[in-house]
DNA sequence: CTGAAAGCGCTAACAA
DNA sequence: TTGTTAGCGCTTTCAG
């Protein structure tokens, strides 16, 4: 039964290709075409071998195999956060389609560091990753911004592809959600309703998610011919209670606004509760809307309108993009938006109130 | 300049350690001694590979690493599924400790699919990951229980560790949140506001977690002296929609109760969705409980009781074990649960209804 | 303090 | 149809 047999608790011990070829009594190379297919082996010898595959429970060393041939099997993606049901969709669509082409995920954490994930980046170099996905907006440090696109390009140097989930980066394929125009859609939706003081609980600066949410909402008003007023506009964390703080700030100036436009549907969450603690409702003496319309919003209540992103599938594209061969002029691939209405949403009154 | 500076859009090129020691002008070996430290390397030297390592971006081959030494930094985790949080908030706690180890994160969702789960097994074992961390409750398919347990002594022959957090296996390390404990406790709750009509919605059969948790609440009717009805347990997917379906089937039953006890939070969100749409008020006409206290709990409208289970330490927890080097008699690590007020749950009527 | 040589487990020429 | 040989990039004796 080999030395793969030995008891635990002993040294770690493997069982290799060649103690699979010398019980099957064949030669290592044999092993490896019936293990890979596509070359002829004979029957007899076929079954003797897998005979013995199974018998040892033997499992191809990858990294054996990776120094030997091109690709790992291995997907590196880098997200902000898991624990974000928005960064949590994406990884599912990707594991989703990884599935189905026999690919591993190395999926990493950047907690919006730049720093780390650059680190993540150079740990997937090693790793000799087939593909590397990074997910959400892009950081506006300095540093960051020279130093990926370098790593990028040793990463397609190395014969890895990138992909650009959610954001854009020079020769990089890329699956973008149509931010600007979803927030465009939502100023129109609540300009269309009366409403003219709207204030902004926009994302952390220096994040090209936060930039173009922004900027759909600026067009929406300067096409109304609404002048914005700065002290309506307080920037927080892309997270419940970023949105929270950020309400609160809101609540505290003595600025007047009868709806609230968050960044996303978790800043939304917390900008509803701190309404609610401050007395509130919504939507009857504030309107309310998010962005992204995760899956929970379906249990909140009362129901926030929202903008649609098609996370998951931007998941599932991402790894299929990963997963393609072919790799030509960089792919950009624009997914649409859409309104979900719920009831977090009130025709603005007469006098503005708040 | 090496060969690494070839153009992109040709042949994938890498750098390797050679490319390094030209540079620096010296040999390979001294080039692996500098970059791994613990050996004389005069001053001068380590300058001059120091630079060429930066000049080159040269990023060392993990997996020629692997094969010639023992560890490969790569931990794989197996979960049921990113996209529910609860195993997005283990699989953060996770993350959290792997990046202070410099360990890169293999995720896997196997979708609660047992054949799965064993391929990513095998695919684990074939990337020699350190450790492999089984998340989630065991399936009680047979060939799974039959065969996962020999799977695990593969991995731990080849020198990998294996981690269950929230079920056990024999010989493996395990982090478990007391299921039982916490269903006991709930249900105490409930009878102690007078409820004796509990209906359950509980998970699907055959899971370990399904089970400790009925069994804590069957213990706490018991004790009670209450009978429980057969008819008042109805069973479903881990899920919102899971929640919702059983609750649906539970209202159109004729049955009779006064509070609802759902195997975990999502299930309990799902059946909120459901009484609501019937038309009944938590917590005036049932009372409520849930599992887990997710994080998103805290903005549901009412808050629903639930039991707080402390997943990211579960997942915090589980990386130190798998990092830690000792391996003697296998650990376990039992977390402590806690009853979590909130308004979804009121003294029972006098007279049950619904 | 530095280097030459061997070998981890696998696959791809090449030969038979 | 099968086997022999060489080598992927690294670390580790063993020599110097």
């Amino acid at each position: 039964m080999a030395r793969a047999s030995a008891r635990g608790g002993g040294r770690p011990t493997t069982t290799t290709i060649t103690d699979v070829a010398r019980m099957a009594d064949v030669s290592p190379t044999t092993v490896s075409r019936v293990l890979n297919g596509g070359y002829p082996v004979s029957a007899e010898t076929r079954t003797r071998v897998e005979h013995a595959v199974r018998e040892l429970s033997y499992v191809r060393n990858a990294h054996a195999q990776a120094l030997r041939i091109a690709s790992t099997g291995l997907v590196g993606v880098i997200i902000h956060d898991v624990a974000d049901p928005f960064f949590a969709e994406i990884v599912a669509g990707i594991q989703e389609v990884a599935a189905t082409g026999q690919r591993l995920v190395v999926l990493c954490n950047s907690l919006r560091d730049p720093g780390s994930e650059l680190r993540y980046v150079e740990m997937l170099r090693g790793q000799r990753a087939d593909a590397v996905i990074l997910a959400g907006g892009a950081i506006g440090d300095p540093h960051y911004q020279q130093e990926l696109p370098q790593q990028a390009r040793w990463l397609r140097r190395q014969g890895a592809r990138v992909i650009m989930c959610g954001r854009q980066m020079a020769d990089a394929d890329a699956v973008l959600p149509d931010n600007r125009g979803g927030a465009y859609l939502l100023g129109r939706y609540l300009l269309g309703l009366g409403h003219r003081s709207i204030a902004e609980i926009s994302g952390p600066p220096d994040f090209s998610t936060t930039d173009e949410r922004s900027a759909g909402l600026d067009e929406a008003l300067r096409e109304a011919g609404v002048v914005r007023d700065p002290h309506l506009t307080v920037s927080g964390h892309f997270s419940r209670d970023g949105g929270y703080d950020a309400a609160r700030v809101l609540l505290r100036s003595r600025s007047r606004f009868t709806a609230i436009f968050a960044a996303n549907d978790m800043m939304a969450l917390g900008a509803l509760a701190a309404l609610r603690e401050a007395g509130l409702r919504v939507p009857d003496d504030v309107s309310l809307v998010g962005y992204d319309d995760l899956p929970i919003l379906r249990d909140v209540v009362p129901g926030i309108t929202t903008v649609r992103v098609p996370m998951r599938e931007m998941g599932r594209r991402c790894m299929r993009l990963a997963m393609s061969a072919t790799r030509r002029a960089p792919r950009r691939e624009t997914l649409p938006v859409e309104l979900v209405e719920r009831e977090s949403v009130a025709p603005a009154p007469a006098r503005q109130q708040v």
